[in-house]
DNA sequence: ATGAAAGCGCTAACAC
DNA sequence: GTGTTAGCGCTTTCAT
């Protein structure tokens, strides 16, 4: 059982290769009864094309390189299912790559994909001085993340989410509304949206700003620890807006096991964030849509009517999902 | 700024080809006067080599492709992660698949990644008969699936995490311990292992089982629904093994939002899950060694030592994860 | 309607 | 130590 080459079928309906390629892409005046010998030759065979070759020769490999941090957040993972999804309808193929935000692995995973003939890039993940991106010389789409004024960029509307989130705990009479958020203090500084949002929010309506940090790169034990010290030293927090849901599930069982009462709102709100944590309300981003409209863009860029300016951003509005409970 | 190829960087250093290749190769011997003139060119041009030309020739791709039902589900997330890390590191692309457990979708897809000549596919879908996988003529690993005798499973103790599961209700002195399964009848009649575990436990210190179907197949909401029913029905429920960490999660919510008080075991214990859920114990499985064993086997195949012995499987211990509080 | 031949970018015999 | 040549499996002019 080798390998069957176009080559073979050839031979074995009597014919030339030339007339193989033309049956297997639909091209060119075939006569019904050469179309069928060929075709019960495939059939007998077994034999499929090899998208190597063709590829080669094509000079197109409908392979898309997906640079995310890290599928096994959930966030990320249901981003590239959709994307995965759509593109495989398309006919593409979805090479995947988890940077880990590691700059080191994203340098190496771009090389690769380059090396690899990818058609096209579609980027969660940054860590690169923007001009390795802009000299890769690729259609690249970003999803919210800024990987150099020519790479348009994918986002949901941050700002409204948290102005959503905000408004929505002013309303169920939170008194004291912190933020809880896994953004580090330059992130913070440079005017992240989310925290800009909620302080905007509770600015305009007279509340005080309570922003608490809780990083990301520290293990899971010593998250909790330290979301219980604000707990402690803040007691009176009766609402959260928290910007990750990972954080707002963190939050919710520390302060569920220590009797407090906070209302919550988590941001991201995917499915599996629904499903684990029903009771905990959540700003909801429209992952499909992102995807779909991510792959617009590139399919724009592919036939060459994408025109674009610096900074272009397509940004997609939230929806605030509130807990059933 | 068109395409560069080798047989530019030779004309551009005054060799021929074959001189680049060897030095991009390190194959043969070169001299150094040589070799750094080819650098150089390599350098000014920026010159990387066509992988797929590189594939054409060498019958080899080092692609692996994996194909799962989805990787929005932490479990298959995470293992898709571990997969891709230790891949990458060895060298290999990973080529994405989400099969939605949709059989003409797998089909498809197995169909493309032969097509594509990858090296080797990693599986955790099955809905094709097992003769399909058989006739691929392929190294092929499974992570907790059946998919042929020929085909090597990696898959986690599901007997004895349903045991461990069961027992520590047991001794929290749980006295009315429900199993909640999605699993569809058949399987549960086909003897799944995490079902046994539970019934042997209990039959052996003279509890009685009670088997709780919520269909994946439904929305959340009714999902929802289905769980409070049964806890109308069923009120001395004071102990649940829920046979997967999503229904975990929602007979949790349910539950503590009727103010039932019932201990509750998961099964997976995701990174995911544990963050989210922190108050939910579960039967954490090994992913990461999981997706290392089945590297391993796969690499094992390519070596060609690893001699198959029909329906083989490797089963790897897994650990309970008491929730914190 | 069909075939012969060249070539996609690379590597590996086989020369010298 | 370096170059010439053929070929991986396919598609596509250009003939006929």
């Amino acid at each position: 059982m080798e390998k069957v080459r176009l080559e073979d079928v050839a031979e074995h309906a009597g014919v030339s290769p030339t007339t193989v390629s033309r049956v297997l892409n639909n091209r060119g005046a075939i006569s019904d009864k050469t179309r069928k010998k060929v075709n019960d030759a495939i059939e007998e065979l077994g034999y499929f094309p090899n998208e190597i070759a063709r590829s080669l020769y094509g000079n197109k490999t409908n392979i898309i390189g997906v640079l995310f941090p890290n599928v096994s957040n959930p966030f990320y993972g249901e981003m590239v299912t959709e994307l995965e999804t759509i593109l495989s309808e398309k006919g593409y193929k979805v090479l995947i790559c988890n940077t880990n935000n590691n700059p080191e692995k994203e340098a190496k995973y771009l090389k690769m994909l380059l090396s690899n003939q990818v058609d096209g890039v579609i980027v969660g993940s940054r860590n690169l001085p923007s001009d390795i991106y802009q000299k890769a010389h690729l259609p690249i789409v970003a999803i919210d993340r800024v990987l150099s004024e020519k790479v348009p960029i994918i986002r949901s509307d941050n700002y409204q989410g948290a102005c959503m989130a905000t408004e929505y705990l002013i309303d169920k009479k939170c008194k004291k509304i912190a933020l809880f958020t896994g953004s580090p203090e330059e992130e913070i500084m440079r005017g992240d949206q989310r925290i800009k949002g909620y302080i905007d929010t509770l600015e305009k309506q007279d509340y005080d700003p309570l922003i608490l940090q809780v990083s990301f790169d520290e293990d899971e034990a010593f998250q909790r620890k330290r979301v219980a010290e604000y707990l402690d030293a803040y007691p009176d927090i009766d609402g959260a807006f928290a910007t990750g849901d990972t954080l707002a599930g963190i939050l919710n069982t520390v302060a569920s096991s220590r009797g407090n009462q906070i209302k919550i709102v988590g941001y991201d709100g995917t499915d599996t964030f629904l499903k684990f944590c029903g009771n905990i309300s959540t700003i909801r981003q429209p992952i499909k849509e992102m995807a779909q409209v991510a792959i617009d863009v590139m399919s724009g860029i592919f036939a060459g009517d994408y025109h674009h300016q610096d900074n272009q951003e397509f940004i997609l509005p939230v929806t605030l999902i509130e807990s059933i409970y």
